[in-house]
DNA sequence: ATAATAAGATTACAGGTGTAATCCAACTTA
DNA sequence: TAAGTTGGATTACACCTGTAATCTTATTAT
């Protein structure tokens, strides 16, 4: 799984969505939520083939996007890497940035709690 | 604070350990850790001071450098961003990924915990 | 005084990125 | 059948990045 840019991960996200998906429906997909010209989505598309984070299938003249990784993977992989990188790869430090900046709401602490308890069941 | 890469950031954190800090002791701070040449790293204090990431006095011919921002701060930021891009914002998705992807140790949750308390005193 | 050194400034240079425009071949339409 | 359209391929181009090397100037050592 190569690097991928922050833009082109915004390809990805309409990807995901649904694939094998067109390079239209993409286009598509992504319409109004990014200003972007086709011929941008288009280089993008190109270059993740290149880059081997999607595959194409081609019908007739088109070509049909899936991509070669899960999104929860590569989320996972990035969340760990950030943590890592600027908190010596503990997570707390990070859980404790948004408890201390009032980021959270009582739902987010009780969706918390209950991943701990979860934890606990399995592992406790 | 504009962007800076995750090359750049390695530099400020030997900032970050003390400052202001000459050229040559950030140097040394990353000497080991990290196998740049000191013109690497010279180029990348440029790079930051002209970005407007940390600031410098002049004293005698040499520099002494120190970070427009606290470590924290930015941290913080780059946290919420992944957060915002790949979570919608939310933080328990990220949290459940390390604790499904058993990353977590026991004291981990107990960090965890003690930071959901803390909280629950703030904001219950 | 002259030569070596050391600081920062400038230049280098390939590869990545954002953001398309242009090119070429196939298909559709008049 | 000639012309427009649509799909992907190629080209563009400025700015960022990683990774230094070279240049200029001041300082230090002979």
């Amino acid at each position: 799984m190569t690097e991928i840019s922050k833009t082109e991960f915004e390809v990805l996200e309409a990807i995901w969505q649904g694939h094998p998906a067109s390079a239209q429906q993409i286009i598509e997909r992504l319409n109004g939520i990014k200003p972007w010209h086709d011929k941008t989505v288009k280089t993008l598309l190109n270059r993740m083939v290149k880059k081997e984070a999607i595959s194409f299938e081609k019908v007739q003249r088109s070509y049909f996007y899936s991509p070669l990784f899960a999104r929860d993977e590569y989320t996972f992989k990035e969340s760990k890497s950030l943590i890592e990188r600027m908190f010596s790869g503990r997570l707390s430090p990070l859980v404790s940035h948004f408890v201390k900046g009032d980021e959270l709401t009582k739902d987010d602490i009780n969706e918390l709690k209950n991943l701990i308890n979860q934890w606990e069941k399995d592992n406790g």
